[in-house]
DNA sequence: CTCATATGAGACAGTGAAGTCTCACTAGGA
DNA sequence: TCCTAGTGAGACTTCACTGTCTCATATGAG
């Protein structure tokens, strides 16, 4: 892994916890000098930035690798259901990793970056109504509010986890079962 | 009110979307002088603290009032059911006015207030052991992942509003039933 | 009116982090 | 061997924020 791959991921780790960290201690953690961190990025921002873009970059593969535009655009619904599982997975897997994006202001800060987010929303947010659409999901809340709710159950994951409430390996279930279900019993 | 508490609730409402913004936005958001902030608030640190406990004040006193302790104690599905949708309402206007900052590292600071904050989780999850027993929530997932994924909707309810795609109006209701019922359509 | 209290505006110094720069060192290729 | 690129360490400047202070002003009680 590249320097500037290291420093990356330090710094991606360490704001997850403490979006405040000085860049001394993103350096530290990434076994580098405050000076390595600068020759790779200008500034702070900049560091930030590149973090948002990744994440960005992240989501939009996860959701092509889930096949989203097809699950859309074939109506069905098994494939639908096979999808949103799919992608609810691998969102699961994402938040554990790119998860500072998750709340943090400062890393989806440029103006750019809030506009590639709210297209991706979009873009999932077609899924949604397609579930609708087909069955799966129900039809009587906003396509968009589902997808805040579920965006919520990652920053739920997340909380979980650091409080030690659920083990990692059954995250994913659980906010699938979560997500489709609810709390309430049968 | 005060000026103390003006600025307080000018604090609160600007660290919500800001964990970081200095003391003199915070005064102007008051529309106070910086120096006025400090007469009432030695330091910023102080001011951090003063919101952490009011928060929650204010959340030990929706459980009270929406009588948890009562229904744990009573055992009987309906009232525990009752006083589940009376909370889930007390938490949404909470949240809306006290931010969602409990999970913040800079205003849950102290590990005085992080403490508490703990028992207060705790005896939220009574409540969903109670109803978990009492047949009202599903047994098959930990109290504790119901109570952070009521948590993840109130985050989801944050960022819905801010975003405009639910009315301020239906968040209680889309909470209490996207919390039991989940998204999947029946 | 008089006085006490609270405030706004602004000056001030201290602090910590960001960003720049230099210099010496190391590894790897020509 | 020599040279280049990348690095660590540290000095240094700049800057934003914090916290303190002073002084003039307004407001309300007596």
């Amino acid at each position: 892994m590249s320097t500037r791959d290291t420093v990356l991921a330090a710094a991606q780790r360490l704001l997850a916890t403490d979006p405040t960290a000085p860049m001394a201690e993103i350096a530290a953690a990434a076994g580098v000098g405050r000076a390595t961190v600068h020759r790779h990025f200008a500034s702070r921002e900049d560091l930030l930035h590149e973090i948002g873009r990744r994440s960005l970059d992240r989501w939009a593969e996860s959701m092509t690798e889930a096949g989203v535009a097809g699950a859309v655009a074939s109506a069905d619904p098994a494939l639908i259901r096979a999808c949103l599982d799919d992608m609810i997975g691998r969102f699961v897997v994402d938040a554990d990793e790119y998860g500072i994006a998750l709340t943090d202001p400062t890393v989806v800060n440029g103006p750019a970056l809030r506009e590639r987010a709210d297209a991706l929303f979009a873009e999932e947010v077609t899924l949604y109504a397609a579930a609708q659409a087909a069955g799966v999901l129900r039809s009587d809340v906003a396509a968009r509010w589902l997808g805040h709710s579920l965006y919520g159950l990652l920053v739920a994951v997340r909380d979980a986890l650091v409080a030690g409430d659920i083990a990692a390996r059954d995250a994913q279930d659980l906010v699938r079962s979560t997500f489709l279900e609810g709390g309430a019993a049968r």
